[in-house]
DNA sequence: TCCAGTACTTGGCTATACATAGTACTTTTG
DNA sequence: CAAAAGTACTATGTATAGCCAAGTACTGGA
């Protein structure tokens, strides 16, 4: 067990959740996705972008369409279905309450040290 | 893929992450921390929690010691090692980021909305 | 002795993020 | 026109966390 292991866990879902926000202003590709995901800090590679792109399709929250690109092969331009909707909806619920619970136990933590 | 299991995802290292916080405020056996992460709304179960408890003293980032109970077996008081300590710290930073991160996403969202 | 409660343990399951290698298409270059 | 470089996407195998469910061990009371 090391710090980085631990670091890679807590990432898990949360990168998903990122993901769907950043399909959610608007149709991207996946190097813009990742383009923003670096800007924010949160450093992803392609082997974990697109596997996770996949499944989010096949689960039917987004979709896609091809464009022609000027510059290589076309692109898949993701946007959110209706259910993908939703499903962010819920885990934005989600992420906050965690968020809160972790401030919660972290507050506690300083009043009593 | 369903929402539960996302949320399931998202939690974590994150729960690690809470358990070192509680343990690191003072010495608790396992049933305290089960009420402290009741109380901040992270609900966790047995099975999760003990194995977890487990996985952290192999690993040198806590040791227990048994006190005896007037009602029921003895049980095993958690506390930190010096390992753990810095380990904590590293975790806290690295949650910090992630929130930062996170935030940073939606909130451009927000403005492209 | 039998039963209920408390504390802790164990095994099997599922799903994600990662590393790494590979495919397919387009444009550039000699 | 053929080879090389670049872009976009795909596939496979590994490690690990959290969950479920069942089980063990000890204590005290009826």
């Amino acid at each position: 067990m090391n710090l980085e292991n631990t670091q890679i866990q807590m990432r898990k879902g949360i990168l998903e959740f990122c993901i769907l926000h950043i399909i959610a202003r608007g149709e991207v590709y996946a190097s813009d996705m990742l383009d923003e995901l670096t800007r924010a800090k949160m450093i992803v590679v392609e082997g974990t972008l697109y596997p996770l792109l996949t499944r989010l399709k096949n689960a039917g929250l987004l979709e896609y369409k091809w464009v022609e690109s000027k510059s290589g092969p076309p692109r898949k331009y993701y946007k959110l279905t209706d259910t993908g909707s939703s499903f962010l909806n819920g885990l934005t619920e989600t992420w906050d309450d965690l968020v809160d619970s972790t401030e919660a136990v972290r507050t506690k933590s300083q009043v009593k040290a």
